[in-house]
DNA sequence: CATCAAAAAATTTGATCATATTGTGGAGCA
DNA sequence: TGCTCCACAATATGATCAAATTTTTTGATG
């Protein structure tokens, strides 16, 4: 029997990948703080998998620079230097700019509509000062664009980037709490309803710069 | 003192991690040709290792973006599409330019003249036409260059780039001849030795986009 | 006699392998 | 053509071994 439905149907997903995105999701969102360790074991209890998708969704992160391998087979959320945050910004400022130059070109009215109602989850989360639903849907406003600019190897590229400053957002969030948050998602989405793709881009690029100086001045003194 | 009792290998380093050496090189350098598939089994055997080691070498390499894993269970080494190239050539003169320009800010005389070294290896191996040589040395002298810099992050996003357009280089290079090639190398290294940063990141762009112009030429005749 | 430090044992954790299980593509048959 | 069945390759498990960390023991010193 071919289609005996499975009603917990994992099949179609391996267990290497389901793990990795959990163990991602982890990381991304500051459930695991930078600085803390990261182990085979403790995952294979806490995420009831195996050992072999554990491993490998850990080699997957460590890749992504989202871990780090310290020397002695241990591995663990990488703590930002300031230097890692002053690269941070360059590569981000440099790289997501295109990336919103080229989704203004094929964004369509509905996939505006769509940012804009992430957006909007956004401003809620920041209201009631729910950290969590800040840093998903932040990311999830961000990944939205970034797959509407059809450039796969940007995307990762910016995707990687994240992995790296995500873990730190969380502690920001805390220092100088959610309210005191800017952004410059409307005027982005503004542009790019205009058609004006350059002015997006800047919109962006301010966005970014914003956030990751946030980021800098709180790094700079716990650091 | 611990003395080296293995014979056959450095009991220092894990299976794994030369594994991924290994294949990284295999593809880095063209040795497995893009659109070529990649099985677990297959390397078991070519590089006479376990089968966990291979699997983790693998998964880095494809969340490195230097391998492709089409949805059936199957791996391969991904073809440059037109497309690919232009995001290749944009994220590449975004980077390398900044890299440079903190190299040259950290750069001792010894180290330029170990470049320079590299660079008259590059020179030999393109004059006596040995393809190889000349992709190995090639990505050397970019490497050793980068490592001058002292900012990881970009590196490991410039070097993921290379794993992406590296295995195409060997085509290009059967394609046009290694005679053929240009580069700017002695105008980065002699604005380097001047202490001239904004001159060596101009002149490294310039090489970059050089050299992706010719990547971008062969592809489009092939697609 | 208390305290600290070095050595040794024990426990935790990672690496690897052999093996079982599952899913996919293809061969054979109606 | 469309189906079942089979073989092979990939996925996943648990066992085993090795390395490293932690804890305990022990001895020396003030």
């Amino acid at each position: 029997m071919k289609d005996d439905v499975n009603l917990t149907n994992e099949s179609k997903v391996p267990a290497h990948e389901t793990v990795y995105r959990k163990l991602r999701d982890l990381v991304l969102f500051g459930e695991i703080a930078p600085g803390q360790a990261v182990t085979i074991q403790g995952l294979t209890d806490q995420l009831d998998a195996g050992m072999t998708p554990v491993r490998e969704a850990i080699r997957r992160l460590i890749a992504e620079g989202a871990l780090d391998f310290m020397g002695n087979r241990r591995v663990c959320v990488p703590n930002l230097s300031v230097q890692n945050v002053n690269e941070l910004i360059f590569a981000r400022q440099a790289i997501e700019p295109q990336l919103i130059l080229l989704a203004t070109q094929h964004a369509t009215p509905e996939d505006i509509d769509h940012l804009c109602r992430i957006d909007t989850e956004l401003d809620q989360a920041i209201k009631i000062g729910d950290v969590t639903a800040y840093l998903r849907g932040n990311y999830r406003f961000h990944k939205a664009l970034y797959a509407l600019s059809k450039a796969p190897i940007l995307v990762s590229i910016a995707d990687g980037l994240w992995l790296r400053f995500g873990p730190s957002l969380r502690v920001v969030c805390g220092r100088i709490g959610t309210l005191n948050l800017t952004d410059q998602h409307k005027e982005t989405l503004s542009a790019m309803r205009a058609g004006d793709a350059e002015k997006a881009a800047r919109a962006i690029r301010e966005d970014v710069i914003q956030g990751m100086e946030q980021v800098r001045h709180v790094m700079t003194q716990t650091a």
